[in-house]
DNA sequence: TCACCGCTAGGATGACCGTCCTATTTTGAG
DNA sequence: CTCAAAATAGGACGGTCATCCTAGCGGTGA
């Protein structure tokens, strides 16, 4: 059976994830990840076509895993307010890799639109799953106008706060930011006023 | 004279600056510079030691010529909210560079973050001259509270939206994230109401 | 004219890269 | 137990990298 296979398989695509995430995709070598897993070079192209495939992999399980986490918050909060909220949270949770690495899609978005084009086409897909969950949580609340237009804008504040993090080692800075963020989600989209 | 080696290693940190620029650090190897200016190999090594001293040279040049910058907008405008506009709007005027690239700050703190702190440092030191100006605008105008703060939120804007638009290779929402943006400068910051 | 020096060219070097190849071990179905 | 298939190991290959080295160029002052 290939079950032995897909799990190691599996293992390559969590280590070469974390490896690309903390030093990039360019500087991550296929021995950085072999040495990671504890597995010889030769065996990787046995499961992997080339280093490629592995990216083209890893996004796909980035994929799949933003799916599943969109769909437990679903599950878990009833008002799509309280969802958005938790959109901005991730910053919060993840504030001590974003302090270091920066957000593992945006940065990854960034290094590949330096060299391939191709490959960034399917990173984007990413951005597109939170994207269109957001519209989706805005309808539900009852926006009818600008909804992609919103969801877009969340997006590139959330980004614009994960890369200043980074580059400034600021973790305080995101903490505040992810205040004003929510203050600002309450007042402009969640309020009735206007 | 030093005068012909002087004119060629401004040449080499333009040419390099750019190919940095549009791809990546680590992506650009002394043999596209090398022709990109049209000299050989070889030649580099008398007028930089390594390919870190090229992008020291580099950073070095990029804030001389955003100190350059900023003091031709003082001279340029004498009203300091005049001058925060001025600075979102080089979202405007680098708007197909920005689609293409993103922003050359931002992504190559990025890029940095990822294998290099050290030279991180150095060029963060770019973010921090516009950061500083911001804030003596600020100033300027009269707000005295969170001046700091401001000015870090208004680069994470601006650095969100640059991110944005070249993950989406999306102009419009560029030039529609200026105008929110500069809506927001006007209502929350340069306006007296509060 | 000649010696000097700023400057240039391009081959050599050793390390590392992604990839390929082949021999060997491990596995599981009959 | 048998044996083919799945899985693994690691050396070999061609290429590119940053860097180093040395021979030669051209202009300038004596």
């Amino acid at each position: 059976m290939g079950n032995k296979g897909e799990a190691l398989r599996q293992r390559v695509i969590a280590a070469a994830g974390e490896l690309f995430y903390q030093q990039g995709y360019e500087n991550t070598s296929f021995r950085d990840i072999a040495s990671a897993v504890g597995i010889s070079r030769g065996n990787f192209y046995y499961h992997f076509k080339s280093k490629d495939d592995i990216l083209h992999a890893v996004i796909d399980t980035r994929i799949a895993g933003i799916k599943a986490t969109l769909a437990e918050w679903d599950k878990k909060f009833t008002d799509p307010g309280q969802r958005l909220h938790h959109y901005v949270d991730i910053l919060l949770h993840n504030q001590d890799n974003i302090t270091s690495y920066g957000c593992p899609v945006g940065s990854l978005c960034t290094e590949l639109a330096k060299y391939d084009h191709s490959i960034l086409t399917d990173a984007n897909k990413m951005f597109v799953v939170f994207r269109d969950w957001l519209v989706a949580q805005l309808k539900l609340i009852g926006v009818n106008n600008n909804t992609h237009r919103i969801a877009m804008h969340l997006i590139s504040r959330v980004q614009g706060i994960a890369m200043v993090t980074n580059a400034f080692d600021d973790k305080l800075f995101l903490q505040q930011e992810v205040k004003q963020l929510k203050q600002w989600l309450d007042d402009e989209i969640l309020k009735p006023s206007h």
